[in-house]
DNA sequence: CTTGCTACCTGCGGGC
DNA sequence: TGCCCGCAGGTAGCAA
């Protein structure tokens, strides 16, 4: 579930299914899906025995839960294809479970962490020293997400303006405003009616003000209808998949006409991945560029 | 320091 | 039927 409002969908689902419990046992299949623990799944799982969750977190496209009175927090990043998934103890293992926790309650539910990819991962770390909203200290890096409450406009605008790149990828850029993916930079871009590949440094204050209000705009349209689901890797904790696919402008919408001006929407290679866009609505910038 | 490219994985659908 | 290719919502790590 990559996006900020499916990883924001599946906090929400620990924040209820998760917090306060205790773990009793860990088991981890798959080392790759603990590579970010330096010691191993054997030592991720000792140290994690008999803490008790506390509620989640999230920053971007990272959570945390952290681990009561303990200055510490299991870490998670879904990658392209991880799933959280709150289960019956009885129900079969899926064909792609790397990791499981069960508890000590009696819920007879436990948690697992799936992923077809293994680009995702769980991991332990310390707090932040300096971090005032518990940040585990290698997500330093992770700049405050547009639905953060004290992300700064300001700071960012300015900061976008003075990067010597071009828009698409200071939307991707984790470290100058998180949690936007693929789709959401696409999305925001169509409906600020901006090219992928126009410069940073040609937006002017009200162009990028209007950009980061679609992104926020369009990240809770999504974030109210479950996030963004094509298929059965992206859902909620309790397997559930959302509805914002059915209200997209512009990703996945290749040779469909545009909401906006009817020109059939186009699919660009770039970046190893591809961006959608109205060549109409959206017109390159000018010269090479 | 910044910016951009590639590797890291598995699976799916389309063309041959 | 099967093989090969391109493609998939992400990020770390490295080169320039």
């Amino acid at each position: 579930m990559p996006e900020l409002p499916e990883v924001e969908v599946v906090r929400r689902g620990l924040e209820r299914w998760v917090a306060g419990r205790t773990v009793t046992e860990v088991e981890v299949l798959h080392p790759r899906a603990v590579r970010r623990h330096p010691a191993g799944g054997a030592d991720f799982a000792a140290r994690l025995k008999g803490q008790r969750f506390e509620v989640a977190r999230r920053r971007g496209k990272y959570l945390w839960l952290p681990l009561a009175d303990t200055g510490t927090s299991v870490l998670g990043h879904l990658g392209m294809s991880g799933q959280l998934l709150v289960q019956p103890e009885d129900a079969p293992d899926e064909k792609h479970l790397r990791i499981r926790m069960r508890f000590e309650d009696s819920a007879g539910t436990e948690l697992r962490f799936v992923d077809q990819r293994t680009f995702g991962g769980l991991s332990l770390h310390d707090t932040a020293p300096d971090s005032t909203d518990g940040l585990p200290d290698v997500i330093g890096h992770i700049a405050r997400d547009p639905l953060d409450p004290a992300f700064d406009d300001d700071a960012f605008q300015s900061a976008l303006r003075l990067r010597r790149t071009t828009v698409k990828r200071a939307l991707l850029d984790q470290s100058l405003i998180s949690g936007v993916g693929n789709i959401y930079a696409d999305e925001a871009l169509w409906r600020s009616r901006l090219h992928y590949d126009r410069p940073t440094g040609t937006l002017t204050r009200p162009r990028s003000a209007e950009l980061l209000g679609h992104v926020r705009d369009v990240m809770n349209a999504a974030l109210a209808v479950g996030g963004t689901s094509f298929d059965s890797l992206y859902v909620n904790v309790n397997g559930e998949s959302g509805y914002f696919d059915r209200s997209l402008d512009a990703y996945g919408r290749e040779d469909e006409p545009c909401r906006r001006c009817g020109t059939p929407m186009r699919r660009r290679a770039w970046m190893n991945r591809s961006s959608y866009f109205c060549p109409r609505c959206q017109r390159p910038p000018r010269a090479t560029a």
